[in-house]
DNA sequence: CGTGAGACAAAAACGTGCCTAACGTCTCAG
DNA sequence: CTGAGACGTTAGGCACGTTTTTGTCTCACG
C-alpha cells in the first residue's frame, strides 16, 4: 500500500542507500567506510546495521541490486513508449548505452566479481545483468514476438551492449539512436525472428 | 620462402616463446620468470633478451601474438573447410568456443589488462581478439556475402563468442554445432544480411 | 660474429612486525 | 525504536630489511 514501485522499504533504508551511492561515488568503492554512511545518512552506526544485518557486505550488495532496479525501470519507461519492435529495441539499447557509460556505479556492475559470502545466493556480473534484462525486457517485446524470439533477441542484445560498452566499435556506435536502427535493420533481427529453421 | 606462415622467426625464437608457454602452464603467467624461461628452453640469459628486446613485457606479448596466430590459423583452416555460409560461421564458432573453453591462455587474452609500456602500440583484449577475428575471418564469409555484410556478421559473432563464454547461457550452447545452427537460423543471420534498409 | 656463462646494479616482490582504522556487537539512555 | 558510544576483534596500511628478479654489460669461446 505504500508507493514505493515494488519492495515495501522504509524510508531510512533509501536515505541509507543513497547515501552509500553518494559515497561511493565521492570516495570509490573499496575507500567508504560504515561511518561515512553513518556520517552522510544522518543515520546512526546501529540503525544501518539493524536496517541491513550483515553489515557492509550486505549492505553494498542492496544498492547493487537497488541501482539495477532503478535503472530497469528508466529503462520499461523508454520501452512502453514505443511505436513497433525496432523503435523499441533501438530505445532500449541507446538509452542502456549512455546509462552505462555516464554511470560508473553500473558499469562496475559488469565487472563485480563474486562475493564471497554472498556468492551462491545472488548472481553476479555479466549473468546477473543479462539476466536481469531478459526478465524485465522480454514480457515488453512480446507485443510483437514469440516469447521465445522474445527471450532469445534481449538476451544477445544485452550481451551485445555490454560487449560494445566495454569494448566500443568503429562499426556501430550504440549510443547513437540512427546508428543502432540501421545495426538491427542490417541484421534483420525485426522482421521474423522465429524459431524456425526452414523457409 | 621459407615454411612458416606468415613470420619468418628463428629457430630459437620458437623455443623461446615454446618453453613460455610451457612455464606459464605449469606456474601460472605471474609466477614465471626468466630464469625458469632459461632453464626450460636450454637457451642463454643473454640470448632470450636479444631475441626479445625489451624484455619481459616484450617476450610475452611475442607469445600471446602467436599464440592468436595459431588459434586463428585453425580457425581458418575449419572455415575453409565450410559448404555453406551457415556451416561457415557455425563451424568456427563451435571450434572457438570450444578452444576457449579448454585454453587457458587464449581465455586470458580476453582479461588481459592494458600494458603499460606497449599500451599504445598493442591494441589487447576483447579489442584486439574481435579486430583479429574480423580480419582474418571477414575474408571468407565474402565468398558469400558483401564485404560490408561480412564484416558485421564477423564481429558481431566475435562478441557474442566471448560473451557466451565468459557467462554461459541456458538458451544456447556455442559448444554444439547444432545448437549454434538453430541459433542462427533463428535469428536470420544467414538469409540477407544486407545493409540496406529499405524493402 | 654470434652464443653461453656469469657478474652486476637497479628494481620489484616478499615477509614481518607494528599500528591505526574499520568492523560488527553490545549496552544503555532518551 | 533510535542515537550515542564503548568495546573486542579483525583487517588494511606502512616502514623495514631481505630476497628475487630483472635487464645490461663484459668476456671467453668457437
Amino acid at each position: 500500500m505504500g508507493q514505493g514501485a515494488f519492495r515495501e522499504s522504509s524510508r531510512d533504508e533509501a536515505r541509507v542507500l543513497d547515501a552509500t551511492r553518494a559515497c561511493i561515488d565521492d570516495l570509490g568503492l573499496t575507500r567508504v567506510t560504515i561511518d561515512d554512511i553513518v556520517t552522510r545518512s544522518g543515520l546512526s552506526r546501529a540503525t544501518i546495521y539493524r536496517l541491513f544485518p550483515g553489515g557492509r557486505e550486505v549492505l553494498f550488495e542492496a544498492m547493487r541490486v537497488r541501482e539495477l532496479e532503478v535503472f530497469f525501470e528508466k529503462l520499461r519507461g523508454e520501452a512502453e513508449g514505443a511505436s513497433d519492435l525496432g523503435d523499441l529495441l533501438a530505445r532500449c539499447i541507446v538509452l542502456a548505452s549512455r546509462e552505462l557509460a555516464q554511470d560508473d556505479q553500473l558499469a562496475m556492475l559488469l565487472a563485480a566479481e563474486r562475493g564471497e559470502v554472498l556468492g551462491q545466493l545472488t548472481v553476479d556480473g555479466v549473468p546477473r545483468v543479462v539476466l536481469m534484462a531478459t526478465q524485465v525486457l522480454t514480457p515488453l517485446a512480446e507485443q510483437y514476438i514469440s516469447h521465445e524470439a522474445a527471450q532469445q533477441i534481449v538476451e544477445v542484445l544485452s550481451r551485445l551492449v555490454i560487449s560494445y560498452f566495454l569494448a566500443p566499435s568503429m562499426q556501430v556506435d550504440f549510443t547513437d539512436y540512427a546508428s543502432v536502427r540501421q545495426f538491427l535493420d542490417a541484421f534483420n533481427f525485426l522482421t521474423h525472428p522465429s524459431v524456425h529453421i526452414n523457409d
